[in-house]
DNA sequence: AGCTATTAATAATA
DNA sequence: TTATTATTAATAGCT
């Protein structure tokens, strides 16, 4: 809103961001507070700059306050009338949805455990048996992705050599390899992102 | 901002007060958004309507988190008396799905970062062959250990139910069963049973 | 919900 | 940070 427009993404110049976080945090508190005056509403706004200075916010009593009225509300989780999120919105998750996030919490917290496992060399914490099942099992699964991806990389490799061998030796007859392994095997890369 | 300037207080016409806390709360949480954008900044904004109704935003990650960090960055710690240790699941305060769902992704953001660390040295890129081949090394080590530990916890359990028998028995003349194996072969099946 | 006339915010700059 | 000011963005009052 000034001379030119601002593309909507990080300001790279050092100087130019913090201007620019000054102003619009200012500018952002302001308009907080005005629209809870106009507006009867109560409001909690709370900013980390990048360096982790906070700057807060809570009109209508304390930040606390608020944030135990905030858990009281999202607790039930039944009445919100529309959520605002960064970013691009995402489907609206099924039911089942709730299911799978428990899971992967799950995961999630076995992984971490087997990080820690794996760098505090073996003692770290309290690790159950059941845990290291599943991170045996996450590991074995794991393994099997990459020996895949080997496997594809090595086919792929045979597969240049064999052209090249080809167009060295013209038209001359090479039977084609023949193996019983089931090709392409398929790599699931969720975990190892490369 | 518009046709006339507004005074800053309570907008009495009931009509006139929500079709303002609409359009300045759409103003606000884009500001916000815009804000995190720009200058790298988390942000935290709560907007309870007059009728009680939530909307809230979160930058980077979610709610939980910020407050959390707002909870230790203000140092104040008066507030909850009754939190947990525990790091096993809890019966959270149902977070609204897409929030859980940017917050697993961030965890396993942080769970790729780590095994990455772990086992590529920090490769972003291309997967090479013998990238591959490392990695593949690595998680083969890594079930070793894992079995290890699995091993010695078996171990500790099957100890314990041995010294279990034996306080039931008493002293009565079981001979110890000697092997050479480290721990005996017939085992109650449930110990495998994950 | 859309539509403008206005006001408010602010980007570039010093 | 603060001040200036040329521009853009937000929005008040109406439909």
């Amino acid at each position: 809103m000034a001379r030119g427009k601002v593309q909507m993404k990080r300001i790279e110049n050092t100087v130019h961001r913090q201007v620019t976080f000054c102003k619009r945090r200012a500018g952002l508190l302001k308009k907080a507070k005005e629209l809870s005056v106009l507006c009867d509403a109560e409001i909690g706004l709370v900013i980390f700059s990048s360096h982790g200075k906070i700057y807060e916010l809570s009109t209508k009593g304390s930040m606390q306050g608020l944030i135990e009225r905030y858990m009281k509300s999202t607790q039930s989780g039944s009445l919100q009338p529309e959520h605002e999120q960064q970013g691009i919105d995402q489907p609206q998750p099924a039911l089942e949805v709730k299911e799978e996030i428990n899971m992967l919490k799950q995961e999630i917290e076995i992984l971490q455990k087997g990080l820690r496992y794996m760098f505090g060399g073996g003692t770290t914490g309290m690790v159950t048996l059941e845990e290291l099942h599943i991170l045996e099992k996450h590991l074995e699964e794991w393994i099997y992705h990459i020996r895949s991806a080997k496997m594809d990389l090595m086919f792929q490799e045979i597969q240049l050599l064999r052209n090249k061998i080809e167009e060295n030796i013209g038209t001359a007859n090479f039977a084609p390899v023949t193996t019983n392994f089931p090709y392409p095997l398929t790599i699931q890369n969720d975990i190892f992102q490369f």
